[in-house]
RNA sequence: CGGGGCGUGGCGCAGUUUGGUAGCGCGGGUGCUUUGGGAGCACUAGGUCGCAGGUUCGAAUCCUGUCGCCCCGACCA
């Protein structure tokens, strides 16, 4: 390709709507333009970029038996409507696009395709001699994210790889799930991109045990907990770690103390002298179910701990055998909506009583009662009296009694202790969700009703697993990794170019026909290569070139009379004068060897 | 949706406080000079100042409404 025809159109300055280095310099070398918020055109160089990883992905995948398809964008709400996701995903802040047809049919664009899939499977899958059986595409995908930001890090059409896998059994979804794991590594690995594995909270597709692959970056929008023998890693969403040792508070009589308006954790400390990890906080939460209800929840916590607030959705839907929408954490102004004023805020024990909830209005009349292990543990401790301006102090759990279930809804810190090993403090670094595995389950196949005949001839659901990588997030993400002042440093396997052949004065006939006669015979060589034969200083080609990223670099100039010409490294910046022949094989070694 | 900010030639910005009919840098075109890290000089094209109302003799500037974009939070590949 001749980047005199390569509609090549690079910026010297940095777009004022963009923030990260990822996305400026995308913006910069032209690689992608925003048509509407979150929607972005990619151009001629982005589209080689993002077809070489959707090349190595469909290596990858196929060489584990996998199958590619491609299945529509447009869903009939019925299928969304029999797993339950169609109210989820449409009403309020849901994040599927949705249309009426002209027969007055609900449509919906397609953020993800657990239910066209399953579907297919249910009309295809008769019987266990037909499984294992895993599909994938490579696809747009839609999502009206509440906040696109960051160019093509959340945009609300991008590109995915969504596979899906069917089992007819728990164990061979195991072990295609960790087949799985492996070819993401291999991916990965030949994307050039350094990812990093954690435990994963599974969100609202569901299903049991999840791992998210991470490109670790300062922009990234996740925290991650890695411990320093990397033999645990996980997003804080799902992390797990031994909190802290609580300070002691004695064994006493339980006496109630005057607290007037000491209603935060830090004024109590303050004016009383207590030390966080002797309260325990409770606080009161709304959660909206997915039939609509409101069940109202008690949580007990220590003062000092942080609420996991991913944990404790998980722990109500697994509570009431139902998906959570969203939480709430109750204010003033709620308190007045619900008439739930004679509630004292700021002052609540773990045994508040159900009946500050009979006067309410719209929601349950009965608490969940949570207590993190970090507040169960307390064998003395301080919590609010249920009386504006009183806390207990010396307070333990058998004076309750509503007995909390205890679970771990802490939020797990950088400079806590590992579970796995205490001598292992954790370490967090931000990361780049880039790919995510699930094991489903039988969560979509039961609702779809998607079973097969088993070996004694009995019907029963598929097993599932599914799959997913962001094509073009990954794309901007290995930017993110990648890059230095000048510009981008595209990983060699998925660079747009591999080299580009720089024609330093094209008004030099003895250049311009040695750089004609390289680009001619890497072209012949396989070579991925580009020739900058624009009529522009030797500069403006120089910084171009650093800019768009390409690997590497032959410049024919000043040189060129005596047959020598200069290698150049894009990462490394190193060069070479090298007579022609001698940079031609070695740029051709250097590249096959990195493929 | 809540909080913050911004809309002025293709891009980056000034001008708005104090109303007087639009300017700078980059980019584009032409010519001459230059030619290894975003060249110099000269000439040149290009803007209903997001949009719609209003106030005024007069609005980029003041008022009202509206649309769009970006940042922080909830969403996620």
């Amino acid at each position: 390709m001749r980047v005199s025809r390569l509609m090549l159109v690079t910026l010297r300055d940095t777009p004022a709507d963009a923030e990260i280095a990822s996305h400026q310099l995308l913006i910069r070398g032209g690689f992608i333009k925003r048509v509407t918020s979150g929607i972005y055109a990619y151009m001629p160089l982005m589209l080689r970029v993002l077809k070489k990883i959707t090349c190595i992905i469909q290596e990858e995948l196929n060489a584990k038996g996998c199958l590619e398809t491609l299945l529509p964008q447009l869903h009939p709400s019925e299928i969304w409507q029999q797993t339950g996701r169609w109210n989820g995903y449409t009403a309020g802040e849901g994040i599927m696009f949705h249309l009426t047809d002209r027969q007055g049919k609900e449509l919906g664009l397609g953020p993800t395709h657990e239910e066209v899939i399953t579907k297919l499977a249910a009309e295809t899958i008769r019987s266990y001699k037909q499984l294992p059986i895993n599909i994938y595409q490579i696809q747009t995908k839609f999502r009206d994210e509440i906040r696109p930001r960051f160019g093509l890090m959340r945009s609300r059409e991008f590109i995915m790889k969504d596979a899906y896998s069917f089992h007819s059994n728990e164990k061979d979804l195991k072990k295609t799930y960790l087949e799985m794991n492996d070819a993401y590594q291999n991916i990965f690995k030949r994307c050039g991109i350094e990812t990093v594995s954690v435990d994963a909270d599974s969100g609202a597709i569901g299903g049991a045990e999840s791992r998210e692959f991470m490109v670790t970056a300062e922009a990234g929008e996740d925290l991650i907990l890695i411990s320093p023998d990397k033999k645990y890693a996980a997003n804080q969403e799902k992390a797990v770690s031994k909190a802290r040792e609580a300070s002691f508070l004695p064994k006493k009589p339980v006496e109630i103390r005057e607290t007037i308006d000491q209603k935060s954790i830090e004024l109590l400390c303050e004016k009383q002298g207590f030390d966080p990890s002797q309260i325990i906080k409770v606080i009161l939460i709304l959660a909206m179910t997915e039939s609509n209800e409101l069940q109202p929840v008690l949580i007990s916590i220590r003062g000092d701990q942080e609420l996991n607030e991913v944990k404790v959705i998980n722990e109500i839907s697994k509570h009431l055998k139902q998906s959570i929408l969203s939480l709430k954490l109750i204010d003033k102004g709620d308190l007045e909506s619900y008439s739930l004023n004679e509630i004292p805020i700021g002052f609540i024990g773990p045994d508040l009583s159900n009946s500050f909830l009979v006067k309410a209005k719209n929601i349950r009349k009965k608490f969940i009662r949570f207590a993190d292990h970090t507040a169960a543990n307390l064998e003395s401790f301080v919590c609010g009296a249920n009386k504006l301006n009183q806390h207990k102090v010396f307070a333990n759990w058998s004076l309750f009694d509503e007995k909390p279930e205890v679970v771990d809804i802490r939020t797990a810190q950088a400079g806590e202790r590992s579970t796995h090993d205490i001598n292992q403090m954790l370490i967090e670094k931000r990361g780049i969700e880039i790919g995510h595995i699930f094991q489903l389950g039988c969560k979509y196949s039961k609702s779809l009703g998607a079973t097969f005949t088993n070996d004694l001839g009995i019907e029963e659901p598929l097993w599932m697993g599914c799959y997913g990588i962001g094509v073009s997030r990954l794309a901007q993400a290995a930017v993110e990794q990648s890059h230095d002042n000048s510009g981008i440093i595209w990983p060699l396997a998925i660079a747009p170019f591999e080299i580009v052949v720089i024609i330093a004065n094209i008004k030099d006939e003895i250049q311009k026909k040695l750089g004609e006669t390289i680009y001619q015979e890497l072209v012949e060589s396989g070579i991925d290569a580009l020739i900058d034969d624009r009529d522009e200083r030797a500069g403006v080609k120089f910084k171009d070139a650093d800019l768009i990223g390409i690997p590497w670099k032959i410049i024919a100039g000043r040189d060129s009379k005596a047959n020598k010409v200069e290698l150049r490294e894009r990462g490394s910046g190193n060069t070479k004068l090298l007579d022609t022949k001698q940079a031609i094989d070695d740029v051709i070694t250097e590249i096959s060897r990195s493929k």
